[in-house]
DNA sequence: ATCATTATTATGTATATACATATTATGTCA
DNA sequence: TGACATAATATGTATATACATAATAATGAT
């Protein structure tokens, strides 16, 4: 047995990590208690306690009280993807950043957007439609419609030196959000303003924020679809 | 010091973030350090250290040793997906999971895979092709390329009633993994094996999984356009 | 002044202790 | 047997204390 000299949680996780990864704590089995691994690892209880609870944030750990903890039987991992500013992200792959305003005006909400919204159909709400350019080529195409009774002091923003979506994460930052991502065929509309084919394919992320009892905003963020996000996990 | 109730640090944390949402700790602003807070919170230190802790992963406060702990200018903040077994992801939506075995055979390795799994070209390679289906209709078509090197038992699994993908996850799990998403045009193969219109917009995840100097194996997940990837953050 | 050294300080971690809480196992009574 | 109360137990959290570490601020030497 390999008695660890070690006493910190980095390292007593990473040995746990290890006995999981090669199965010596195969999926599914039950562990040993906190005690008895304080024992082990010549450590207190809550070393191996931090150790414990962030395996279990992980998700390559479950832990029930007074049942045990157990390896997890499908480490159903997570991704996780980074929703950078698009000018950070253009600007991050070497891209010189444009913003090109396309249309900026209070309309009444439609259906769709009122209902993903929870708001009545026919509110007023702002609409902004604006196309981020890297390297003078489109990159995004973003549709948004703002809940002027969130965030009443966009009415009167131009967005000549700002994108809507700068200036909302700096206003109303820390908001809640529902994001999706999904694939679709260009229509025609958005077709012309990415510069691709009709019926070309575009990669769709939509976003919904709201603080709490409050929606912010809707954004419909369209790729063309040879856009890729990547992570690592 | 009244009679207060237990000083949990998931008040504190709630509290905390409440204040940096009402913008009470405006974005980039330094905070008090934890000492004061304890005061404030009537609570030990290491409570009020849990809580900024937790929020500083979750990315809302930025922590450095002695410069104190301040609000993220830009809270660039990260959605996580899960990555679920496609079994799972069906049956959790109400739908009856079934699973076609394409193909299941030794092949040398293309350019393009060899070349993303850093493995030589022309290498042999267990190429497995399958069909997820969600009552009777095709949710996810998977083609996968595993290194035997890597996970040789598996040159001898027929895959007639687990899935690769769940063999893997079994028998290999809790390795690294990169993963992409984007969108494309279904190829011929593509659309015929997910019953789509040849180029139909698909909805493609790729995940590239591998341990410390060691590729496991690479798959292309590809799903009707329709599909939707959602997650709350 | 400039640079290197040291002191200071806020966060980071470890520990013993105590009690809370959820859940399971057990025992009791009808 | 079955319903229900009760004990047992593993994890969850809070606390005081102590020391570690990183980064800044202050200090001194050149």
């Amino acid at each position: 047995m390999t008695a660890s000299a070690r006493k910190s949680f980095h390292a007593i996780k990473a040995e746990m990590a290890r006995r999981i990864a090669e199965r010596v704590w195969a999926p599914g089995a039950l562990i040993p208690g906190e005690e008895v691994l304080a024992v082990e690892f010549d450590c207190a209880r809550a070393t191996v306690n931090r150790a414990l609870q962030e395996l279990a944030r992980g998700g390559v750990l479950v832990r029930k009280r007074k049942a045990g903890t157990r390896v997890a039987l499908h480490p159903m991992r997570e991704a996780r993807f980074v929703i950078p500013i698009v000018r950070q992200e253009i600007e991050n792959k070497g891209g010189i950043y444009q913003f090109r305003l396309l249309s900026n005006q209070v309309e009444k909400a439609p259906q769709s957007i009122a209902e993903r919204l929870g708001l009545a159909k026919g509110k007023a709400m702002l609409h902004v439609r604006s196309l981020h350019l890297s390297n003078s080529k489109p990159y995004q195409y973003e549709d948004r419609w703002v809940n002027l009774d969130a965030v009443p002091s966009i009415r009167h923003e131009t967005f000549e030196t700002i994108s809507p979506n700068e200036w909302l994460v700096t206003h109303s930052p820390f908001s809640q959000a529902e994001i999706v991502f999904h694939a679709a065929l260009a229509d025609p509309e958005e077709a012309a303003i990415l510069d691709v084919r009709e019926r070309d394919s575009v990669f769709i992320i939509e976003r919904l924020t709201y603080l709490p009892q409050k929606p912010i905003t809707y954004v419909r963020m369209i790729h063309p679809g040879s856009h890729r996000m990547v992570t690592q996990l």
